[in-house]
DNA sequence: GCAAAAGTGTTGTCCTTACACCCATGG
DNA sequence: CCATGGGTGTAAGGACAACACTTTTGC
């Protein structure tokens, strides 16, 4: 039997000292004028990572940006159609990067705006849902993936990086006990610049080392 | 747009000192004759819930199992008929509770038979990377689920859950290490009856006890 | 008595946690 | 000089890995 079939798209950043989440308003029917993952209609025989890319550029302007799968959503009665199956990926992107691109190309969407993960406005769908199981898999794979790094800017302080793990973890960490971690962890480089424009004493500036990641998680 | 959506389920258990899967022979094109995980269209408009627990007693004869998603599956040249999504899910049955159930209900298929997870057949479809995939998600969950005790008999000795771990992980354990870890944990009963039939020293039973399980992982 | 598997302890290393104060800087 | 966040050490407990021999049983 055919479905329709629609994929979604959880877009995390970091900004302000919180995590975001980017929702786009909808201008068409069903839940016009609600805010929704920014999702879509696949098309026919177009490869679902292609639908991807697609729908993910049409509805936020963003491009060149991997996406992992979350899961299938069906249920006859998510939409007022009868059964249609999304299937939700998601990714995170660095807030400067992306900070001019955003921008709907289609005219499905009215906007595309970053919204605080604890303050969601109300959301069409399931995509409540969608976005609370993709929050519960970002918490369990923060240590085992580069997650983190890609939330934060090129360089950045320790305080920031520990920012980013107690907002997606819902937690505050121990800054003495952090700080021993990361060093032990032995991925990041320390630069020899150190913050600018701030009225306390400057923080050290850190780089992401991928290929040492890398080579610690390979081994295991 | 729409496409053509499939269910396909894949079912672990352990006999033999081996894990192993459940297959199907196809009894339909395309891939006629060949071996494929149960797996068969969804109804218009039937929950996907529904489908799967449907479509696993159609192919296989079992019933009330409750089945984990594993994710979708498209992929254009999956299939000759064009686009046709699938989304997997997974399980774990205990092979003495349903080694007499297994029997498929259509006649989509020949037969059902269980294969040792080392030596599968040719598989249709991309079934094997469907099944390499569920692998990799019970290794990594298999110390914080209830798993490995779906795969043994009620009654198990130490040895035989070691084994279970050493099927899922793919390699050997040491046996005093494995103990402790087990012990310390607290989850398993002591029984005040031991093995029989067997020409050796006979070993201790356990049971597996889901309630100081569930008091020990909510905790987290 | 022998084959086959059951059962059992110790040690070192490393990771985790709890916990509080001085330091550097800009204004 | 003061407000603000930056930066640092230690001790205890728990988890994990390495490692080999004795015991029980059926035949």
């Amino acid at each position: 039997m055919q479905t329709h079939f629609t994929i979604d798209c959880v877009i995390f950043s970091f900004n302000e000292g919180k995590l975001q989440l980017l929702l786009t308003e909808r201008n068409v029917y069903p839940y016009k004028d609600w805010w929704a993952l920014p999702g879509f209609f696949t098309e026919k025989d177009e490869e679902m990572e292609d639908a991807v890319k697609r729908i993910l550029y049409e509805h936020t302007g963003l491009k060149d940006i991997f996406m992992e799968q979350l899961g299938a959503f069906a249920g006859v009665k998510r939409h007022p159609e009868g059964r249609i199956l999304t299937v939700a990926f998601s990714t995170i992107v660095k807030y400067e990067d992306v900070r001019s691109k955003i921008r709907p190309i289609t005219s499905y969407m009215r906007q595309a705006k970053w919204f605080a993960v604890d303050q969601l406005p109300d959301l069409a769908f399931d995509h409540a849902q969608i976005i609370q199981q993709s929050l519960q898999k970002l918490k369990h794979t923060i240590n085992y993936s580069t997650a983190v790094y890609e939330l934060l800017p090129d360089k950045f302080t320790l305080t920031q990086l520990q920012q980013v793990y107690e907002a997606i973890l819902g937690k505050t960490l121990d800054k003495r006990n952090f700080r021993k971690k990361i060093a032990n962890a032995g991925f990041l480089k320390e630069l020899p610049e150190v913050q600018k424009g701030v009225s306390y004493r400057a923080a050290r500036l850190y780089r992401f080392d991928k290929r040492k990641f890398q080579k610690q998680t390979s081994v295991m």
